[in-house]
DNA sequence: GCAGCTCTGGACCAATCGGTCTAGTCCTGC
DNA sequence: GCAGGACTAGACCGATTGGTCCAGAGCTGC
């Protein structure tokens, strides 16, 4: 159960789930308050610019178990392309366990929302720190930098374009395929 | 001057162009409207069931503008290489033309819109129709049927992803640069 | 010239939107 | 035991949402 959680955390928590499945403006604030159990005053304490705040909580709240993902993804392997191949399993694996129709935490919630610089640059900022830790772990792993940096961003643009039709059709198959795609293989 | 086109037109084009920055739920319907220089008897004429049937035709339309250019990309390529090489240039070009914001024009219209089967099917059917459309002029250069299939998926993957990517970082740049990731260059 | 359509114009509607405000509860330090 | 901040609870607000409805304009065939 998630009675630990406090209020803040549980805001959080199901404003990202509810971004990711609909988007920013598909959901309504009293929708997350209800899925939280918690009332409006609470929203605007934690929140005192309310949805706009709680969005971009949400998209660095969704950032972090990103990057975690990309830890243990990239933690025990021995080469860059193992741990990119990882990374993509883990991504079908936690896409197969919604309901198939989860959209990306960040462009949903972000890219979606009022079309302010704050929502673009955070966005961007989310992108790039996403890109560079699976970077640093190829540099790691014994690639020079600018393959490095040229590797980590192809798997990202797989991953995003694989995920969305991952989306369309379904079924998770496109993001496994995603480690032929980027290291030419098949 | 768009005096020309009729009311439907007129209002499908800009709905199509509305989503595509901001997303289904983003807009209204009264700024289509207004864009449109209609009034809303004419929307729920044309279009019974309103803003959804409206985004329908305006997801299709974009779809037939999209499959006029995979056409003009690939009717003087010599090879699949360079027809796919040019449809990642053209793509580019009209991202720069945009103020570097744009959507994707059907994942914008339709994925963020209402959760029913209609958009997911009707987006799904169009992400297919899409993919198949390079196909066959895959085929047609001579590549087998199985590899054009796994090249136009990469493409469309390719494509997907790095717009995402350039809409972050407000430029083209990871756009002009799929064809190098799909065909392992550089 | 009028019957019968397609289409326009806009008043009107209930529901929902995000947000404000204040009274009250709860916990903590003293 | 009380002072005071953190937090909750929800009534309330104006604006906007998508949608309905109907009167009438404009065109076409007869």
């Amino acid at each position: 159960m998630s009675e630990a959680l406090s209020t803040r955390e549980r805001l959080v928590m199901n404003a990202a789930l509810l971004f990711q499945q609909r988007g920013y403006h598909g959901v309504g604030v009293a929708e997350i308050l209800e899925a939280s159990g918690a009332p409006k005053g609470s929203l605007y304490h934690h929140f005192p610019n309310g949805k706009a705040d709680l969005a971009v909580a949400a998209a660095e709240w969704a950032s972090a178990g990103l990057l975690q993902i990309i830890e243990d993804a990239f933690a025990p392997a021995e080469s860059f392309e193992q741990g990119a191949t990882t990374l993509c399993y883990k991504l079908a694996k936690l896409f197969d366990l919604s309901d198939h129709w989860l959209g990306c935490p960040i462009s949903s919630t972000l890219f979606e929302g009022p079309s302010n610089d704050r929502f673009r640059r955070e966005s961007a900022q989310i992108f790039e720190t996403w890109i560079e830790a699976v970077a640093a772990h190829g540099r790691r792993l014994g690639l020079p930098a600018d393959e490095a940096a040229r590797r980590s961003e192809a798997v990202w643009i797989g991953l995003q374009g694989a995920w969305t039709l991952s989306r369309a059709r379904r079924g998770s198959d496109p993001l496994r395929r995603v480690p032929d795609f980027v290291f030419g293989r098949g």
